[in-house]
Parts: C-alpha cells; sequence; structure tokens
DNA sequence: CGGTATCCGTCACGATACTG
DNA sequence: CAGTATCGTGACGGATACCG
C-alpha cells in the first residue's frame, strides 16, 4: 500500500520530528532546565554543599517528592553528587559537581537578560492588554 | 484564631513561595523559554519575517493550535510582531521585534553550553543507569 | 489562508501515609 | 532524617470540525 490517510501522514511527520527533537542537544537541555525546581536546586547549591532537610527548606515550595525526583534527575545526568553516610540517623549530601558548576554561567545569563529586559516585556503585555477589543 | 493546623501553614507557605516565584524575573523567562515551540519558532524567525504558512511547515511538529498559542504569547510579551495584510486570501507576517531579537544571544549560549557538554551529560546517565541494582 | 471552537486523553504534580 | 508508595485532579497538548 503506497497510499496513506492525511492523518496518518501528519501523525508519521510528527513522530520524526519529535525524534529530530528529542535528539537534539539544544532542547534536551532545555527541557531539563525548565524543570520548575531544577534552576532553584541548583543555586541553593552554588555556595556549596548541603544536606537534604536544607534544600526542603531552602526550596521550600516544593513537595517531598518533586525535589527527591529533581534530585535524583540532577544526579542521573551527572549535575550533581548524592552522598549517603550511613550513621543514626542517615545523613545525606548533595553537591554540584564541574559540569552542574559549569551552568552556573548560563543561569546568570538567563537571570540577566530577564533583569535587563523584563520590564518591556510587562510593558509589552499591558499594552496589548488594554488593546481595544475586536 | 491563632491556631493552624500543619496542613494549612504548609498551603500557606506554598502559595507565598509561588507568589514570590511567579515575580521573579528569571522564572518567567525561563518558563516562557521552556515552552516546547517558543524557541523553534524564534529561530526560524531569526533570519527574518516569516508568514503562518511557511512557520507551521518549518515547526513541522506543531499543531496548529500550539503554533497559533505560542506566536499569540510571544506577540503579547513584545517579542514578535503580527502583521495582518487584508487581502483575499488573507497574508499574515510574523517578525522578530528589537526584543525577540536580543534574546537570540541567550538561545546561543544555551545550544553551545548543551553542544559542549551533552557527551558528558549522556556519558554519566549511561553510567547511572549501568549501575548495580540495589 | 489563517485561524477559532470543542472535546478528550494523559500525565505531571501535589497531598497523604508509611518505612529503613 | 531521608526518603518510597499510592492515589486523586487539573492543566496541557492533540485531534477534529468549522468560520471569515
Amino acid at each position: 500500500m503506497t497510499t496513506m490517510s492525511a492523518g496518518e501522514r501528519r501523525e508519521r511527520d510528527r513522530e520524526r520530528y519529535n525524534a529530530n527533537l528529542a535528539g537534539c542537544p539544544g532542547h534536551e537541555l532545555l527541557a531539563a532546565l525548565s524543570d520548575k525546581w531544577v534552576t532553584l536546586v541548583l543555586s541553593a547549591l552554588a555556595d556549596g554543599p548541603l544536606r537534604y532537610g536544607d534544600l526542603s527548606r531552602i526550596v521550600a515550595g516544593a513537595s517531598q517528592k518533586m525535589l527527591t525526583q529533581t534530585l535524583r534527575k540532577l544526579e542521573r545526568d551527572g549535575l550533581l553528587t548524592r552522598t549517603v553516610t550511613p550513621a543514626v540517623p542517615v545523613r545525606v549530601d548533595y553537591a554540584l559537581t564541574g559540569l552542574g558548576e559549569s551552568l552556573l554561567p548560563v543561569q546568570r545569563a538567563i537571570k540577566t537578560w530577564a533583569e535587563t529586559h523584563i520590564e518591556q516585556v510587562h510593558g509589552a503585555r499591558a499594552a496589548y492588554d488594554a488593546r481595544p477589543a475586536p
């Protein structure tokens, strides 16, 4: 069968396209960074290692589940290390790796742009929202 | 009433925290950029204005709904302009604003980091996944 | 051509309870 | 202290159909 419905074709195209996206480094990174808590955890650890409890206090908005999930993901990606000290009670420290630290300048670049231009964005939004209704 | 259940307190804390987050320029930007299609649209327009149809072909993975939604958001934020030329059929052009263009270097920074370090990340993942099961 | 309107599945997230 | 297990829900994205 060489024939194929338009729907099938579109679906196949989308799959291909998404496969490309998944393989694109830029997108992978962006997907990782955009995670609500990743940035917060990373910058919390920028000043030095922290224990789980400390992190959960600093990143106060995160649920236990989300915090753990985020930490595991970052550990898997080699951005931080997880060190368990067997004692009673247990002690777990998290610290940035070199790779993780190398990400901090990128974060700063983003932050800098944001602080420099956010006013303009807010202004544009206000203007847009104030337009006469269609 | 000065008393409050632990649950209520946590909930209130989370709300406050999220309110802070919403006001944080860095997070606002990150939330905007992380949108699956924003980066693609922006870089598609980096070389010059495009019509809606062109965009939908270049950003092939996006559904019509998502593409329109993304374009509207970017227009609202002042990152691009939408120009309607009343004719038959209608013609709509999208172009980056100065503000939108100023975002391109940031995108490049992200892309550069990704291309430089993604191998390490993949290596770390492989190592993590290959560890002996607990 | 360039959209809007509507329905619908899924899945990420949070709350809660329990464990080594 | 530092998690794991389980369940409920709501926002988001996709498919489809229709409009100026």
